[in-house]
DNA sequence: TGTACATCAGTGAACGCGCGTTCACTGATGTAC
DNA sequence: TGTACATCAGTGAACGCGCGTTCACTGATGTAC
């Protein structure tokens, strides 16, 4: 009886598995994640959300204070996977040709075409930046670590200097983005993305005197971003 | 009785001027492409449309065969308003120095804090690229108007030179402001603002060597775009 | 000039629907003994 | 090992609300005579 009273103070019996509810959990913001990119901030319902997860949209509440809670957490998660995949690409591929890469990679037409598994600037910023202060600065946080992120993969520039070049270059590839989109997927669409791409080069490697006419390698076979 | 039925047949009498409804049409498009940029393509409902207009719900649809058509034409006309901007802006302006005013009366703090009466891409353009394809393409067809716009206010440079570069500094700019709203309208904000100036000047003016550390003139007035 | 009247821009109640959220419940889990 | 039971992740019906759309109507307009 002391036995039993001393567990009920150190915290309840786990009935299920202790990990069981955050894998629920992070299954949730996951496939969400995918689906707001898709359809936007506001183009998914809990309902759709949770079946997307295998659940049924009662238990949504055990897991989210609200739609808006889940909407921050799967925006948080797509930026991790994109900052954190830049920071891959980054690890195997030589200082100087960091950036070209990363931008190379985002600026391809798989990506356009696959707005659920890429980045979610595009899809999510401008409805983010109309939402409540408490989630546009959620976002705002989210975007300022890729900044230092890509920021850190610019070599032989000062810090300042290196943070504004980011800025440029994600505000240059996420526009054009967004614009190869409006345009749909055909010859306008493909030119935006190569003027943008053709631009951030220019203005990424000016030691070089911008030249490099794009040798456009092969897109990666992922359009994860 | 001859002369009755031969106006009958030229057309019903009109019991209103002629103008009438047009006026009324026009000003409904008029303040619904504000509302609709500060709100974004789902943020405002039928009934406060028509209300920002004078009028009540009901008559919504003698003038609009949908919703979605009047985000169409509001979507439209606020194009046409920036697209007929940059023109006036390029008249008044020595043709070397037309892209950079246009530039710097665009990514001014201004225009980022009074979205309702600015460019409509960055508030619309990665939710109309969702819509269907009848409003993207509508869309597609403005925003080839506003590249060619820009394209024929850069000088010396051959056409599809050209508009490949006012590609990249749309979307330059567009970019630069989604970001810079994200951010609030603190530092943050004003340093993504200053990063997507230096990067488009820098990129449209390459004959001169990039040099102009942008003398950063006080932004024109209005914030329309 | 004055009266009757046809038109139709605009009104406001009502509709069906989908959404975010709540809540009483169920049934799988694994502990207590 | 076996049985009783407390827990709680997940269920599904129900809620209130706002939305886009419809529709029978009203009343200002200006024409016909």
């Amino acid at each position: 009886m002391l036995l039993y009273d001393c567990k009920h103070l150190m915290g309840p019996p786990m009935r299920y598995s202790k990990e069981h509810k955050l894998e629920t959990h992070a299954r949730i913001v996951k496939k969400a994640s995918v689906r707001l990119r898709e359809k936007g901030a506001h183009g998914v319902g809990v309902a759709d959300l949770m079946k997307d997860a295998g659940l049924t949209h009662g238990g949504f509440y055990a897991h989210f204070d609200s739609r808006e809670a889940l909407v921050i957490e799967a925006f948080a998660y797509a930026m991790d996977r994109s900052t954190e995949r830049w920071r891959k690409i980054a690890e195997q591929t030589p200082p100087d040709k960091r950036v070209t890469t990363i931008v190379e990679s985002y600026l391809t037409p798989e990506h356009r075409d696959d707005p659920g598994r890429g980045c979610a600037i595009p899809t999510l910023a401008a409805e983010i930046a109309r939402e409540s202060p408490k989630t546009r600065k959620a976002f705002a946080a989210k975007l300022e670590q890729m900044i230092d992120a890509l920021a850190a993969q610019i070599p032989d520039v000062p810090r300042k200097a290196a943070r504004k070049q980011a800025m440029a270059t994600i505000a240059t590839m996420m526009g054009t983005m967004v614009l190869a989109r409006v345009a749909g997927n055909g010859d306008f669409s493909d030119e935006i993305l190569g003027a943008g791409r053709d631009a951030v080069l220019a203005g990424a490697t000016p030691p070089k005197r911008a030249a490099k006419k794009s040798a456009l390698r092969k897109a990666a076979t992922s359009a994860r971003h």
